[in-house]
DNA sequence: AGTACCACCTGACGGC
DNA sequence: TGCCGTCAGGTGGTAC
């Protein structure tokens, strides 16, 4: 379930590994993976070291030394590995980066779902992606704009990659739980206080959960995330956590916590 | 514009 | 033990 945190866990792991070697060989092993032609992925990062690595929602952007970057998306399973011994190679490696000093980064995706793309632009791949501003690159008065106008259920509204991108299924959840509002509350009723509360939870959400994964620490015990099962005891009252359906996926709430603004 | 639902995909898990 | 259906959930497409 990699949303922004679990993505820049990834982006931390390539950064403080894989920058500034050249990279000698790309091993393609599944093909399903690529958005972009195996030559082409092969032409443009061969003989060329990782520079910098970013992160806009869900995706890594890392720029070569040729000034081409290499976008990768994770899907549902995906991860990075970086290793220096050949037999660590992780069981889903779908493709995998071997450098000159004798390391590899491997990019796993075990449902396929994800994708390692070759672009000339990080803004045009932004733009070309459709995607708002990343989550936590945006002020309050970003947010409100974002969602003003906007109609529909909060947690639906959180999620959408085009109004702001690097939230999921999961971590909306996890907002709304701890901003005391129920997923279905409606995006037109909430003022200018719940907007307040929504913000400052997803941020204090997401930075928590960043350090954690950096760390490979478990999430706070405090949180919905680690009781997001039916039925499961809330964390914070003594009611339990009930599983609804929104737009086919599952949410997880507490109804007795959380307020619906209808 | 927003909602519902399907498909993509593979492995884990529960039921019988 | 072992087969089978279901589920996970990011994204994109379709129908309403």
């Amino acid at each position: 379930m990699p949303e922004l945190p679990e993505i820049e866990a990834f982006r931390h792991h390539i950064e403080s590994t894989a920058l500034n070697q050249k990279v000698n060989h790309v091993d393609v092993r599944e093909d399903r993976v690529l958005g972009v032609s195996a030559q082409k992925l092969w032409s443009n990062v061969t003989g060329h070291a990782f520079e910098t690595a970013v992160r806009h929602g869900k995706y890594v952007l890392i720029q070569l030394d040729n000034q081409k970057w290499l976008a990768l998306h994770f899907g549902m399973t995906g991860d990075v590995d970086y290793y220096d011994d050949e037999q660590e190679e992780p069981e889903h490696s779908r493709v995998v980066f071997h450098f000159e000093n004798e390391s590899y980064l491997a990019f796993e995706n075990m449902r396929m779902l994800g994708e390692v793309m070759v672009v000339d632009d990080r803004e045009d791949f932004v733009a070309a992606k459709e995607l708002g501003p990343d989550a936590l690159h945006l002020d309050y008065d970003g947010f409100q704009a974002r969602l003003s106008g906007r109609r529909g259920m909060i947690k639906t509204a959180l999620m959408d990659q085009q109004v702001l991108a690097g939230i999921g299924n999961v971590y909306s959840d996890e907002i709304l739980f701890q901003s005391h509002l129920h997923p279905r509350s409606q995006v037109p009723q909430l003022n200018d206080d719940h907007l307040h509360t929504i913000y400052g939870s997803m941020q204090s959400v997401l930075k928590t959960a960043i350090e954690r994964r950096i760390r490979g620490d478990k999430l706070p015990d405090s949180f919905l995330i680690p009781h997001r099962a039916p039925r499961e005891d809330c964390p914070q009252c003594d009611g339990q956590v009930e599983q609804i359906s929104i737009s086919g996926r599952n949410a997880y709430c507490c109804p007795n916590c959380q307020k619906e603004i209808a």
